[in-house]
DNA sequence: CTGTTAGCGCATTCAA
DNA sequence: TTGAATGCGCTAACAG
């Protein structure tokens, strides 16, 4: 009911002692007699004295408030994503802003802009599709750290953390291959983009360390898409010795790879190994009947405020952009799993 | 780089000008001249100079920030309700501290005593379970708008909003009769719960509307789970009349009764019409073909930011506990909707 | 139209 | 061990 706050000197005032003494007590300074400090404290509860740490944040010119804007918060990696981050911010003692920027631009611009006016101490961003380096550095110049996540901002001289592609590809092969597979393929996608060529050199690289010869007519380029997994099981099917599994560059190609398969009547999982990256989760929830290879998203959270903590702690933020990359792991989503290749129909 | 920001002090400095006219700029005042204001402007591009606005809280001792604690963010459910307020809250002006209880009420305590450190004009909860009234009271009593969502807290004085159950179901029996149905099951739950008699009696009513006698035959009790689902169907099939559609208590059961039809060769929303609520969100991405009765839950957060920020405009919490309800409207997932009677095999 | 003065609530020297 | 004085960056009267 109190318009005004109750304030450090009410207290103060009500102890009878002066307004530094009830500081030092709030911030559990040792130099307190212990009589005063005990007198401060009974006050503090039953005056329903609440600090305010705008007034601290003012005089300290620093804060504990962390801002984190995602993209889409709708997409539950992404929420995931956020839980974790939360997390860390909390459990060090930080509060979060957090804005979702539904992959616009100038709204990103817009609420990094009011987190800046309000004092951030440091910013995790999940930047909306075509984000800029001159969307962050500004703040990046001012000292604040900034950290990216999930997507790169080609040029942004900050901390990035991004999914290790070619291990995750890796993994995914020699699960496959601890499944009794030999023949895979590597499903969708074209070589000009940096992702399909990470993934490929990680399958490569997993088969040669397996001492199964790479073949190039396994690698069955087609669109990133659902559509396109399809066809390249079409292209498949005439092989004289077909595969009897695959590695898909996305979820949305493992889906399509899965309707081809059954328009061929092989039931996937049972009749043909499929393993996605689980990149367009949308689709997750569609089909949930898959093997993918994926990064957690909430650890990938936590790392990410640990190293916003960090650098804030440090007071310094990173003179150069570094990426890390995250583990990507095997998942067995719901529904079947890949078989033992004896097991296969 | 600057380890000290640029303040007010600076840019009046530079423009020869004193402090309280910038701040004027700065405010859009018009009673300042128009050569100043460019001038004033000028120097706030290149001097890089950002607006502190905890400054300004504190002297104001009000501020633009909202909190909102949500139980599960991780449920896309509150995620999109999160989404449905940081719409509006951002279109306010306003910035908003965003927290996970993850259904722990210390937690939430935790979290709820560091926004209002932190100054919060307004907040914004979804109770975690076993929330009480003493937890939010403090808050609401210093005269901080809050606003509870999706959960009720028994005892807490404060607006509430929650969804229509009864004008929801009355939706769906209007939409199954529109459909050709007149026998309709009532599938799931026991009488102990509100929510079953809010439910069960807006069924009963849109049929009496209808001119269709209510049979208790056809409310069909059993546990608010999957595998009641299935049950109720077994005890359904051995009825002379059978009815030719139901009206689930919620969606676990919805996909309960599915099972049990498919296990006696009846397909789902071709055989037979099922309805349900949409309360068990986890399940929704697993079986999508249903229809289902929802609140919109975009909608919903949007609401609400509404209505604590017009109380905090108003300047004043509510004396009483309102609660409001949110429609409830029929959806049609992804999948087979419920047929017409006629096409039913 | 613009400058002066006086705090908002707190932390931080420096004395006492 | 405690108190007095000072200022963080800003707004709000009130003068000029």
């Amino acid at each position: 009911m109190n318009k005004t706050r109750t304030s450090i000197v009410d207290i103060a005032h009500a102890a009878g002692v002066s307004k530094s003494t009830v500081s030092l007590v709030l911030q559990g300074s040792p130099l307190v007699n212990e009589k005063t400090r005990e007198k401060v404290n009974a006050l503090i509860g039953d005056l329903g004295y609440v600090y305010n740490r705008g007034a601290a944040n003012l005089r300290q010119s620093k804060s504990k408030i962390i801002g984190i804007v995602v993209n889409d918060l709708t997409n539950s990696f992404f929420a995931e994503l956020a839980v974790g981050m939360d997390m860390m911010v909390q459990s060090a003692g930080y509060v979060q802003f957090l804005a979702h920027s539904g992959e616009s631009v100038d709204r990103q611009r817009e609420v990094i802009s009011s987190m800046r006016e309000n004092g951030i101490a440091g910013l995790i961003l999940s930047p909306a599709r075509g984000t800029e380096a001159s969307d962050i550095k500004p703040l990046a110049d001012s000292g604040i750290p900034v950290v990216l996540v999930v997507r790169n901002v080609p040029g942004a001289k900050v901390s990035t953390l991004l999914s290790d592609n070619y291990t995750g590809a890796k993994a995914a092969i020699r699960h496959l291959i601890s499944l009794g597979h030999r023949r895979i393929a590597f499903m969708g996608g074209f070589v000009d983009t940096a992702v399909f060529g990470e993934r490929l050199r990680g399958y490569r690289d997993a088969l040669v360390e397996a001492n199964i010869p790479f073949n190039e007519k396994f690698v069955i380029h087609s669109a990133p898409s659902r559509a396109g997994g399809a066809a390249a099981v079409e292209r498949m099917m005439v092989f004289a010795e077909r595969p009897t599994s695959a590695l898909c560059l996305n979820d949305a190609v493992a889906f399509g790879v899965c309707d081809g398969l059954r328009s061929n009547n092989i039931e996937p999982g049972k009749g043909f190994g499929v393993v996605g990256f689980d990149d367009v989760i949308e689709a997750k929830t569609a089909v949930p009947a898959l093997t993918t290879v994926s990064v957690d998203p909430q650890g990938m959270g936590q790392r990410a405020a640990q190293l916003v903590l960090k650098q804030i702690n440090a007071g310094q933020t990173d003179p150069e952009s570094i990426v890390t990359s995250v583990r990507l792991v095997v998942r067995q989503s719901c529904g079947a799993p890949v078989k033992q290749l004896e097991e296969l129909a």
